[in-house]
DNA sequence: GCGACAG
DNA sequence: ATCTTGTCGC
């Protein structure tokens, strides 16, 4: 079985080390990741996609995709000990290292403060930054429907990040730190990624490449030289 | 006790 | 997350 009682105290233990200020020593970023994770064969292989664009034109420049076994089940507030090892395995492959994450997945909007973009970002050492699609915690005051609407997302006394409408008719998003990037820049970085959809460009290029999508297999027929 | 609960 | 087509709404 899962100790998952010892991985709580592990999150809360990690949590100290996050940074939540900006700290990059080049700003603007030059290169920006998006990482996304999935699941195959029922579950049993987990598969890791990490698309690097230059900033800021937002093209892409390269894209590695790992697969390895699955250890962990899926425990809401414990998702970062699933999906981390196949993130590492991908990190592990790219020939250009970005300055910034994007992970698919919550920052310090956790419980403990610790979801998969500020855990990861903590083992590589790399600013992170947490684009959820869901809340995991904490509250908001209800959202304008307007494209642009913000909402700054608090629990027990501290904001945790952003709740935005990236998009009209669209669910919002919900930004945070992840790891060396303050609250601030979080929410700057993802509104300066954006390209006419609900996601910004790295998420939405990593996700098309782990799912193998048709803009991404567009790309790759002219792009013969980057077929892994 | 009851509801909520990233991917 | 994943299984999956068409369909309703702006």
């Amino acid at each position: 079985m899962i100790d998952t009682q010892a991985l709580r105290l592990e999150q809360l233990q990690r949590a100290g080390d996050v940074i939540r200020h900006d700290d990059f020593l080049q700003n603007p970023p030059v290169f920006i990741a998006g990482a996304d994770v999935g699941f195959e064969q029922e579950g049993e292989v987990t598969r890791a996609a990490i698309a690097i664009l230059r900033y800021p034109s937002l093209e892409l420049v390269e894209y590695q995709v790992a697969r390895i076994t699955t250890t962990m089940p899926y425990i809401p507030g414990l998702l970062s000990f699933r999906e981390y090892p196949a993130l590492l395995a991908a990190w592990e492959q790219l020939q250009q290292k970005p300055d910034l994450i994007f992970v698919d997945g919550h920052g310090i909007s956790h419980p403990r403060r610790l979801g998969v973009a500020s855990h990861f970002g903590l083992l590589v050492n790399v600013p992170t930054i947490g684009v959820a699609k869901k809340r995991l915690c904490g509250t908001f005051a209800p959202l304008d429907s307007a494209a642009g609407a913000l909402a700054p997302l608090e629990d027990k006394g501290e904001q945790l990040g952003w709740v935005w409408r990236s998009k009209a008719r669209c669910n919002p998003l919900f930004i945070a730190t992840g790891h060396r990037v303050s609250t601030a820049s979080a929410l700057a970085w993802v509104q300066h990624c954006m390209a006419g959809y609900r996601l910004p460009e790295p998420t939405r290029w990593a996700d098309a490449i782990a799912s193998r999508r048709p803009a991404f297999l567009r790309w790759l027929q002219l792009h013969p030289e980057m077929s892994p």
